[in-house]
RNA sequence: GCGGUGGUAGUUCAGUUGGUUAGAAUACCGCCCUGUCACGGCGGGGGUCGCGAGUUCGAGUCUCGUCCACCGCGCCA
């Protein structure tokens, strides 16, 4: 089958992207409706070109070849033409002279003469450079800036690879001149100019075409703009103006070049999971709410008036489904919605590469996170080390305070709950009693003592009391010997252990944090990244990934007896038969970088008993699970292969990779922090007639929308 | 739901202790200008000071409410 796309493939030179549009337009003057395939245009194409012939030789030559190389060689069959190229050099070469005789002949002839015609432009404006001089080309894009002598006009033209300077001189062209005078920023112009040098000291090196410049001899205004109702490249410009329009948002260089890179990063998802022979699965968007534990967004069904769709929160349960059909290795680039507040790295739909494999332990699994994160961040030109560090979820708290170490710097937290037991000050010494769930930790700062004058002290100390901390002691190392209040209650014995624990020299800080153990590491955790924040401790261009391992199955919810999971509820327990529920851990891994959560994963449940066992323990009772899972549970009857995987958020892993501060800034059309979008005013209210028809009465008026 | 910051010309901002006609830059419009590249020069138009109350002789400025945007907390297993 030759079809226009891997026919352009064929060309030994390059088709305009043009092309497709025009064989379409060309398709319309010979009467063929432009809704036809591809396929039905190319012959009708072919019809008006009289080369049927061809088409027919070259379809028998390559089922020909595909037989033979499938004889050949079985597995490695590809109906690719580059490929069977490669695989068999000598049918690859016989294959090409064919190709290049007939089909390089009657794109010359035919076709490509015809494309040149109708395209409207022969080159990107930055491609242009000191060998098209003399040349005379056609240019296609949008003013970046206009400069108006009164007779000689410069125009700088941009289109998606940057900027080129035209000339309009009414000595050359008074009627190009003459319409040149019209042109203001952003107007769509077509051109037609001959490429010559710039004279003697008018090169401008900040431009990458500086050197040379265009002499226009046609010029059309495709189309007029309004006036800008922002100024492109003004790094102020406030963001909600730039989302409201953001397709001018969009029109910056910058921006464009994050979402070239977005694209790089996920063909090459695409491409190295392809590699490993995972299958790209999409799965729905409308679904049964997935219990993930945020809020669903729901959609009204019209044919079953009162219910509900959800859309997906993660398409966990059904890559799960796709493990027990047996595909044994999936992948998507999913489309993930959770209905909770925003943050700067987070937002209502958000992308992830999700993944799932049968068969497998937690180390294969991994093993392909890395492998997609190397070759992510390879193309997007950074090199990454494999395999990753790793650190158990214990370790990670009692050193980091939290499950999402950022390792780009020290500062560990030290245990020093001990050296309290025995203390004079009745508080410390309560605490220090119940060692399991309580802490005491020690931030040694060094120099911080130096670096921190009283006031940074006290808004360090202003910082965690908004995490729930009472105060923030400290011990200062002096020349002269140990400095802080908490001093005098100590034993001289436990002062000498901390200094020698913590290695105390002369300029160092220590804070302290006691208290119940989640919020003193909670606190304690932020307190050492804000500490490297103002000491500068952070290298910007590091990338240190770390695993977090064994985490533990169940935690307790705040204030109740009641287990919660903590990854998801379809994660294997290593040890499900501990009495202790807290001390149950998990195949659960998650993925952090620079102390963001870029993503994780488990091997999950694959046979029913345990899965009713987890869901008891949690308190889903059967006609619960039932309800809200049957489909999984029922799938686990039928032969469910052991399986696991993990999902990177592909938002947040571009956030770091383009060195953004928000999330917004990675997504063509974000959402605005109260989850509306500024552009297309979503979510808007709808018409009685829609929702009588949904079943749906409006309870309240929703706010008022008296801004506007 | 809560805390913080902000909202003045299309845009970015200034606006003193509450006091005359609310300014600047840029953009826009007009005129002039043949080597600029943030071109330049001269002139002009453009404001319900987010919205609504209140205090006051008088509010961009003070108070309260409200809306919008951003940052964070809660929430997001």
């Amino acid at each position: 089958m030759v079809g226009i796309a891997s026919a352009s493939q064929r060309e030994q030179r390059p088709v305009s992207p043009y092309a497709h549009q025009n064989i379409t337009l060309f398709a319309k003057r010979i009467e063929i409706a432009p809704q036809h395939t591809d396929h039905a245009r190319t012959h009708a194409i072919d019809d008006y070109l009289g080369t049927m012939f061809f088409e027919c030789a070259f379809h028998c030559i390559e089922k020909s070849f595909e037989l033979w190389c499938r004889r050949a060689k079985n597995d490695a069959y590809t109906t690719n033409g580059q490929s069977l190229i490669h695989l068999i050099p000598l049918a690859g070469m016989i294959y090409s002279i064919i190709l290049t005789k007939f089909c390089y002949n009657r794109a010359t002839n035919h076709q490509f003469t015809f494309i040149t015609e109708m395209a409207l432009r022969t080159h990107y404006c930055a491609d242009i450079n000191e060998n098209n001089v003399g040349e005379h080309v056609e240019l296609a894009g949008w003013v970046n800036s206009y400069r108006d002598h009164g007779g000689i006009i410069f125009i700088d033209l941009r289109d998606r690879t940057g900027l080129i300077q035209l000339v309009c001189d009414p000595a050359d062209n008074e009627k190009a001149h003459k319409i040149a005078s019209q042109i203001r920023d952003e107007y769509v112009l077509i051109v037609k100019g001959l490429v010559r040098m710039r004279g003697e000291g008018l090169e401008n090196p900040r431009l990458k075409t500086g050197k040379i410049e265009v002499v226009v001899d046609e010029l059309i205004i495709e189309n007029r703009s309004e006036p800008m109702p922002f100024t492109l490249g003004d790094p102020n410009v406030g963001e909600d103006i730039r989302l409201k329009y953001r397709y001018l948002d969009l029109r910056q260089k910058e921006m464009f070049e994050t979402f070239q890179l977005r694209s790089k990063a996920a063909i090459a998802a695409r491409n190295i999971l392809d590699k490993h022979g995972f299958l790209e699965v999409e799965t729905p968007i409308l679904t049964k709410s997935t219990p993930e534990g945020a809020r669903d967004y729901l959609v009204p069904s019209r044919v079953h008036n009162g219910e509900f769709y959800a859309l997906p929160q993660s398409p966990q349960l059904f890559k799960q489904l796709l493990m027990v059909s047996g595909f044994d290795r999936y992948f998507q680039i999913a489309r993930c919605f959770r209905d909770e507040d925003l943050r700067a790295d987070r937002q209502p739909e958000f992308t992830q590469i999700d993944v799932e494999m049968s068969f497998c332990t937690q180390e294969d699994v991994m093993k392909v996170a890395e492998e997609l994160l190397k070759a992510i961040f390879t193309a997007c030109g950074h090199e990454v080390q494999i395999p990753f560090n790793r650190i158990t979820y214990h370790e990670s708290m009692e050193k980091y305070g939290n499950d999402r170490p950022d390792l780009r710097f020290g500062l560990e937290l030290s245990d020093v709950i001990d050296l309290f037991e025995n203390c004079d000050n009745q508080i410390f010494a309560e605490i220090a009693k119940y060692k399991k769930i309580n802490r005491i930790k020690a931030l040694k700062v060094p120099g911080g003592d130096t670096a921190f004058s009283r006031k940074i002290i006290k808004e360090l100390e202003g910082f965690v009391t908004r995490f729930g901390a009472k105060g923030l002691a400290y011990i200062q190392v002096k020349e002269d010997g140990l400095k802080g209040p908490i001093l005098k209650f100590l034993s001289d014995e436990a002062i000498e252990t901390m200094k020698s624990r913590l290695d105390l020299q002369v300029g160092d800080i220590v804070f302290f944090g006691a208290g119940d153990k989640k919020t003193v590491l909670d606190y304690m955790g932020r307190l050492r990244t804000e500490v490297a924040r103002r000491l500068d401790l952070i290298d910007e261009n590091r990338f240190e990934f770390v695993w977090v391992v064994d985490f533990p199955m169940f935690e307790l919810e705040e204030g109740t007896l009641h287990l919660k999971a903590l990854h998801h509820p379809f994660t294997m327990p290593k040890n499900i038969d501990e009495e202790d529920a807290e001390a149950i851990e998990s195949d659960a891994y998650d993925i952090v970088l620079n102390g963001i959560e870029l993503g994780g994963g488990s091997i999950r449940i694959h046979k029913l008993d345990i899965q009713e066992r987890v869901f008891s323990l949690l308190g889903i009772s059967d006609e619960e699970a039932k309800e809200k899972f049957g489909f999984l549970l029922d799938a686990l009857k039928f032969g469910a292969p052991p399986h696991g995987g993990f999902a990177l958020g592909f938002d947040r892993l571009m956030m770091l990779l383009s060195k953004k501060e928000s999330i917004r800034d990675v997504i063509a059309f974000p959402k605005t922090q109260s989850a509306t979008c500024l552009l297309t005013h979503a979510p808007s209210p709808v018409d009685e007639a829609q929702l009588k028809e949904l079943g749906i009465r409006i309870r309240k008026r929703p706010k008022s929308d008296a801004s506007e």
